[in-house]
Formats: C-alpha cells, sequence, structure tokens
DNA sequence: GTAATATAGCTTTTT
DNA sequence: GCTATATTAC
C-alpha cells in the first residue's frame, strides 16, 4: 500500500496493529498525524473496516477535518462515514441521535462561557448569595471542575474541600435544573450527559461500543477525567483503542486535564502495545536540542528523548528588547532579512507565538505601520462582539424560544419600552404558572393589563418569524430576523463609525450562514448556532493565504512553521505570575514552553523586553528562566543594538529618540 | 418607568 | 483599551 511505503519502522508497527489496546508516545514532530491517518486508511483498505465504524476524536475541529481530507486522498469518498471530532462534537452527536430517539423534541442550545456566566449570576441572585460571599467566577470554576471529573451536585458536595462548597453545591443544583428548562447544556455537559446516557441506558451504550469497532483518540495527555470515561465506555465491547499522545506536550491542566490518563494507559489494558515515537522530522538539530534541554528541568516525565537527522541549523536566537515596540521592530526586521536572504521563504512560513492574546497589539501596530500583512488567529473573536453575540441570541432565541436567557438578552434590544418593571412583571408571572419567560411573554401579550404595545408588537413579530423560520433557508432567516426586529436599524441608523462596523459585521454574520448554507445544504440554522459554540480558535486558522500568523502558544498545538518567533519570554508573563507558586503550575509552563520551541522548523527567535508597559505603569521585566535553561551551546544571544526597520518612519525616529 | 451617560474594573491559556 | 454596572436625566 503506497500510504504505508512511507513510514519509519515504528511508524508502520503503529499504523498496522489491528486487535487490541495500543498507545503511541509521540514526540513532537514525530509524523504523528500520518501515523493515525496511515492507521485508519490501513484499517479500511487492508482489513475491511467500514469507515462508519471508526471513531476519531481530535483536539480541534480543524484537525479532524485535516484527518478526513487527508484519508480522502487516501480511500476516496469513504473517508466521510468517519465519524471525526473533538469530544464536544461527539458528545453533541450523541446526544442529538439519542434525543431524536427518544422522540424528544427539546432543543439543545450550547451555553458558552459567557453565556454560562450569565446563567450562574442569575441563579446566584435568585438564591441571595451575594457576589462578595461567593464571586461567580470562583462558583463557574468549581462547577467547571465538577464537569471535568464528571460530578453531579451531590457528589460536588461531598467530594469538594472547597471553602465554597456549600455555595457552589446551592447554585450548581439549581443551576441544572435552569439548563434542562432551557434545553441547554454547557461544554461540561457534552461529555458528561453522554456518560449518563450510557449508566442509565445499557441499551444505548450497547449500540455504541459495538458501532465503534475502532477508537482513536489524539492528544490523549489532555484529557480530562471525563473525557477518559468517556472513552473507556465507548471502547468497552471491542476494546479497540488507540491513544496517542506526549506527557511533553500536555498544556491544558488548568482546564482539567491528567496526564495520568497517558500515563496509566498500560495499567488501565495490560495488555496494550507501547510504541514510542522519537525521531523527530520538523526540526533542525539546534532548535530541537534547545528544545530537549527546556524540558528536561521537568521533574515529572516520561523517559524519552527526542532526535532527528536533519542538518544542525542555525541555534534559537534571544534578544532582550528595551520595550514592546522594539521587540515588535526586532520581528520586523528579521522578517524582512529572511524574505531577502531566503527567496523560498514567503509570510505565511512566520508564525508569532505569544503567552497571553493582549500580547499582539503592539506587534499588530508594527506589522500594520509597515504592511506586512498578517492575520491573528482567536484572542478577541468576531463572534465575541456584542453585535455578534446578540444577533446570534436572536437566533438561539428562534430556534428555542425556553431557552430564557438569551430570549431576555434580545428582547429589549433595540430597546422597545420592555424595562425592569416590566420584566419585574413578567418573571413573576413566570414563576407563578411555571412558564418559560418566553411563554410568560407570551401570556402577557394576550393580557390587556399590560398596557405595553412594545412588549405586544415584539411577541407578534417574534411569533411571526418563528413561524416563517420553518420554511426557509438559515441565512433568509437571518436577515428576516435582524430585519423585522429592527436590530440592524438599531445599528444602521447610527451615523457613529463604531456603529457602521457594528452594522457592517452583520452584514457579515449574514455572509457566513449563507457560506455554510451552501456548504452543508441539509443543515438548518441549529446546526450552524452548534457549530460557531464550537468552533475553536485553532479552526480560524487560514495556511494558504500568504501572511504572517499571530496566535497564542496553546493555538499553536499541533502546528508547524519554518520561523518562529517567540516573544515576551519574560519572568511573570512567561512562565506567568499566576502558576509561579507551585512547581507543577511551572511545570506546565515549561511544557508550554517546550510546545512553541518545537513549533520550529528552520530558525527560532525568542525575545523578550527590558520594560513592558501594564496599564498605567511601566515595569521592568527579567528574562524568563526558560531562556537560561537552554544549554547555552544551543542558543545565540544578541545584544540589542539600535534597530534599523529597512523603511524608518518619522514617528518611528520620533519614538526611538524620546523612548 | 425607561434611556442615555459616567465610572469602575479588568486581561492566562480554551472546548 | 472595552464592557457591565450604577447613577442620573428624561
Amino acid at each position: 500500500m503506497p500510504f504505508l511505503k512511507s513510514l519509519n519502522k515504528l511508524q508502520l508497527k503503529a499504523a498496522i496493529h489491528t486487535q487490541g489496546p495500543l498507545l503511541v508516545l509521540a514526540g513532537a514532530g514525530s509524523g504523528k498525524t500520518r501515523v493515525l491517518t496511515s492507521r485508519i486508511a490501513n484499517l479500511v483498505v487492508n482489513e475491511g473496516v467500514p469507515p462508519s465504524e471508526i471513531l476519531a476524536v481530535t483536539f480541534t475541529n480543524k484537525a479532524a477535518a485535516a484527518i478526513k481530507e487527508r484519508l480522502d486522498r487516501l480511500i476516496g469518498s469513504r473517508a466521510e462515514e468517519l465519524w471525526t471530532g473533538t469530544f464536544h462534537t461527539i458528545g453533541l452527536n450523541i446526544l442529538r441521535e439519542e434525543n431524536a430517539l427518544a422522540g424528544h423534541k427539546k432543543g439543545l442550545t450550547i451555553y458558552d462561557e459567557e453565556e454560562q456566566a450569565l446563567l450562574i449570576r442569575l441563579v446566584m441572585s435568585e438564591l441571595g448569595i451575594s457576589e462578595k460571599k461567593a464571586p461567580y467566577k470562583a462558583v463557574q470554576f468549581e462547577i467547571n471542575m465538577a464537569r471535568n471529573e464528571n460530578q453531579t451536585p451531590s457528589e460536588y458536595a461531598r467530594k469538594s474541600n472547597s471553602i465554597l462548597s456549600g455555595e457552589v453545591h446551592a447554585v450548581f443544583r439549581a443551576y441544572e435544573k435552569k439548563l434542562e428548562e432551557a434545553g441547554a447544556v454547557d461544554f461540561g455537559s457534552l461529555i458528561c450527559a453522554p456518560i449518563q446516557l450510557f449508566s442509565n441506558n445499557p441499551a444505548a451504550l450497547e449500540r455504541y461500543s459495538g458501532r465503534f469497532r475502532h477508537i482513536l483518540v489524539d492528544e490523549y495527555q489532555d484529557t480530562n477525567s471525563s473525557q477518559y470515561r468517556l472513552t473507556r465506555m465507548l471502547a468497552s465491547k471491542h476494546r479497540n483503542l488507540c491513544v496517542v499522545g506526549d506527557p511533553d506536550q500536555s498544556i491544558y491542566g488548568w482546564r482539567g486535564a491528567d496526564v495520568k490518563n497517558i500515563l496509566g494507559f498500560q495499567e488501565d489494558y495490560p495488555d496494550a502495545t507501547f510504541i514510542k515515537l522519537e525521531e523527530n522530522y520538523r526540526s533542525m538539530k539546534k532548535i530541537l536540542s534547545a528544545a530537549n534541554s527546556v524540558i528536561s528541568n521537568n521533574e515529572q516525565r516520561l523517559d524519552k528523548t527526542l532526535w532527528t537527522r536533519n542538518p544542525d541549523g542555525k541555534a534559537p536566537l534571544y534578544e532582550q528588547c528595551m520595550n514592546e515596540e522594539r521587540e515588535a521592530a526586532f520581528i520586523v526586521s528579521w522578517i524582512k532579512k529572511c524574505l531577502v536572504e531566503a527567496p523560498g521563504l514567503k509570510l505565511k512560513d512566520f508564525v508569532i507565538l505569544y503567552r497571553t492574546n493582549t500580547q499582539s497589539r503592539p506587534i499588530e501596530e508594527m506589522f500594520f505601520e509597515e504592511s506586512i500583512a498578517y492575520a491573528v488567529v482567536g484572542g478577541f473573536k468576531f463572534y465575541d462582539r456584542r453585535e455578534i453575540k446578540d444577533a446570534l441570541a436572536y437566533l438561539k432565541a428562534l430556534v428555542n424560544p425556553d431557552d430564557s436567557l438569551n430570549f431576555l438578552r434580545i428582547v429589549n434590544v433595540p430597546p422597545r419600552g420592555i424595562g425592569r418593571a416590566t420584566l419585574n412583571k413578567v418573571h413573576s408571572l413566570s414563576k407563578n404558572k411555571g412558564l418559560s419567560l418566553y411563554e410568560a411573554f407570551k401570556e402577557a401579550a394576550s393580557n390587556t393589563n399590560f398596557g405595553n404595545s412594545g412588549l405586544r408588537d415584539f411577541i407578534g413579530t417574534f411569533e411571526n418569524l418563528r413561524r416563517e423560520a420553518t420554511e426557509r433557508r438559515p441565512a433568509d432567516i437571518a436577515e428576516r430576523v435582524f430585519d423585522l426586529t429592527g436590530y440592524m436599524d438599531f445599528w444602521s441608523s447610527k451615523k457613529t463609525e463604531d456603529a457602521m462596523t457594528r452594522a457592517k459585521n452583520l452584514d457579515g454574520l449574514v455572509e457566513s450562514i449563507k457560506k455554510y448554507e451552501t456548504r452543508y445544504p441539509k443543515a438548518g440554522i441549529a446546526d450552524y448556532l452548534s457549530l460557531v459554540a464550537l468552533m475553536s480558535d485553532a479552526d480560524d486558522y487560514k495556511e494558504n493565504t500568504d501572511q504572517v500568523t499571530l496566535m497564542t502558544i496553546h493555538a499553536a498545538k499541533g502546528l508547524e512553521f519554518p520561523v518562529v518567533f517567540m516573544v515576551g519570554m519574560e519572568e511573570g508573563l512567561f512562565p506567568h505570575e499566576r502558576s509561579i507558586d507551585d512547581e507543577e503550575g511551572v511545570e506546565e509552563e515549561r511544557r508550554l514552553c517546550y510546545v512553541g520551541m518545537t513549533r520550529a522548523k528552520r530558525l527560532l527567535f525568542m525575545s523578550s523586553v527590558k520594560a513592558r508597559s501594564t496599564g498605567k505603569e511601566v515595569c521592568r521585566r527579567v528574562t524568563s528562566r526558560f531562556i537560561g535553561e537552554i544549554d547555552p551551546a544551543f542558543l545565540s544571544i544578541r545584544t540589542p543594538k539600535p534597530p534599523a526597520p529597512a523603511k524608518q518612519s518619522i514617528e518611528a525616529i520620533r519614538k526611538l529618540l524620546f523612548t
């Protein structure tokens, strides 16, 4: 088979292994994705396994799409039948399928972090728990951690030793009830609900564990306890579970990921085959050695040393810059130099990696000034904008009006005379009669005691839209909604620049729905909404356009670039001050550093600044310990000389003179 | 009762 | 720098 020819011995072994559990420890750049795809292709082509009986879980939906695409080249259109996606996508699909089977008509609205926070705060105020006693952020964190451990509210109460456990327990319970009433789920319940379903319903478990003859889980080091349980359940029948990962690249501990899942795999499955991929095909020797010397400072590690046949290449270069602007100038001058000296390189071969999203700004400004095309991945997303959130809330409310949270969000936007007093009245009506907010509004609209015409008009419009929605296409629906509710007009009638961009963004949203519509002709507006909710930052990385990419190191997981810049290599930023207190936190930061460094194929630049402006103050900064941990044999340190960007604007010179 | 305006507060990483 | 909340104006 042609797809097996290009593999090395160990990769091949992993690819053609067919029966029983398999653990693949795949170091950075060791050809993991190739192994995964060849393995699936081998199962289908040589072993005759129908693609529909294979489940491949990836970390992002983009990675899932990439696997499907590669597979499409190997086995053709049958790749479409494969079950792929993130744990969350898989969970959602299971819930949908089972809901349909059980005849539930309830909507499945996915609440993102912000919606979750709103609901928690609502619950807290109803329970009379003050923000001072229990900050909602802390409550939210506890609830999400409980979800990561697949705990119900009462299990949480039993096991938690948090000082807030009493309050959290109460909020958690009421929160679950509200979710249920709204037909909504949070991210965590997309994993927990299927587990619960399978525990209560052996026939359902039988269906799925029987269907998935082979299961592959990528990035297994970043699975949490719930995902672990779900995986075990799904694999319980056939036990053909292949997990792939690298403990050194575990960077989601703060989200409940537990490296023990991968480290303990052989205890869970004593008959598991174990394969270690240590040959790196990605990076030049000196880059790899530098990365290895950093990660070797971690105490808690599995024995593993990455090596490569690649040439030495150039040692990573570190420079301490005066401030953020100089750091940005440092990047720009090197990009320009590289483009001249290495004619094969294009803008899309460069990536700027940072610890926190806010770090992108000064770099963006410099790129703009120097007319360098760039794209920021993640960070402040299109879908995070207020007008887009409002617009999506309209669509969510339309699809699932019992989702009181989103209904509430839009009911008086734009202002239509439904203020606090009206809201209170409707709210008590809903409570007294046990109605959802929307049902209460409907009742209020037909009741003449509510002399509010704005309310009646809105409910009328909303009802009409709901009727229309059954026979229109998604983009059409969206356009009608924004039009008839006056939401589009709310922005486009204002003449401020801000309002105009918001109106334009709304048009952009309709455009994106149109694109979705042509791509998935059978899908409805509800499908679009869940896709948007589960879309990850990395999903909007476009490798085909020629522009420099800016992203967090977290988002860069699984990607590779010829030239990598890692900026802000400073104590307090990287490692971040909030993880500096305990050794485990620092070790995770170190793994993150390792992940960043191992993204680089040919050149790696690292930089820090001497003075950083945080808010109003300017702080002196100390070089990150990680720089000191790099074996000096594999690091060039440059003392900053006056930077000389090819084209200096008057403004840039002025800045140089006065800073 | 509702809408516009000032003020504080906040920014780790994300499905 | 930008948004949710509190206050004041209509």
